[in-house]
DNA sequence: TGAATATTTGAATGATTGTTCAATTGAATG
DNA sequence: CATTCAATTGAACAATCATTCAAATATTCA
């Protein structure tokens, strides 16, 4: 990402609804929610941790079974797990020297199911 | 990202609950549905990009409009615009030299509650 | 046709990110 | 206490991405 520089087009001496601009101006959330959405949908935007998520909105898992399950390194599952917690959307419990994840949101399932929807209409 | 290169830790060969492994390897949806899915959310993964679509939720805007809500140049808008489009969150009008936008789903809506539900909560 | 303006596009650049590899931590067990 | 194994972590590298800048399109209007 890169800095805001001020460097904008000539639209911003012309502009088109002065009306519509002002009034969604001040609709606008702040930058900090925007931010922090943007961070949710991160964690859903990559196919490992989606597969991860779809894993254990089956079952709840410990990290080897995870890597069996998506046929990868036990490291780079460890990795996206770690964002998937930052985020929020999976709990962790450690029995022993195996760790068990879960999904930890209501949200994550109707977020997916969401998902799924908008692209099997979009065809 | 990376390719594959089955390096897979000793977790491959100690499978830990084989059955489950099994169970859930079965339901996994294959890896384009999951690739399209990731897709979909990388669209709502930016700051810009969540910026536009809750303009669009208020009012049909111009590119002109959109990057003086925004305070960026229209190019940089434009770009991002792009990336929605062709996840088909939003739809595109031309009527003379202005072209206008506008959400183009019905999910983006209910997605981007679900995403501010979850943030709200997860504090 | 030519000027003006809204939008798009392509290349370049700096930042972010996913995976790998090696090393480390944490817990059980002999 | 040393060993074993699951899991985590940090650095490095390649790939992806958002923005900028310059140039190109598209449309209106004189």
């Amino acid at each position: 990402m890169k800095k805001d520089t001020n460097n904008l087009n000539q639209c911003e001496t012309t502009i088109i609804h002065e009306e519509d601009v002002k009034r969604v101006s001040a609709k606008m959330p702040d930058d900090e929610h925007i931010r922090d959405l943007a961070e949710l949908y991160k964690a859903f935007a990559d196919s490992t941790r989606l597969k991860i998520l779809t894993a254990l909105s089956i079952s709840e898992l410990c990290v080897c079974d995870i890597a069996a399950i998506l046929e990868m390194s036990s490291s780079a599952v460890s990795h996206q797990l770690r964002v998937l917690r930052q985020a929020k959307l999976i709990r962790d419990r450690r029995e022993g020297k195996v760790v068990y994840y879960a999904l930890d949101d209501n949200h994550v399932t109707s977020i997916l199911l969401q998902g799924k929807e908008h692209i099997r209409e979009a065809k």
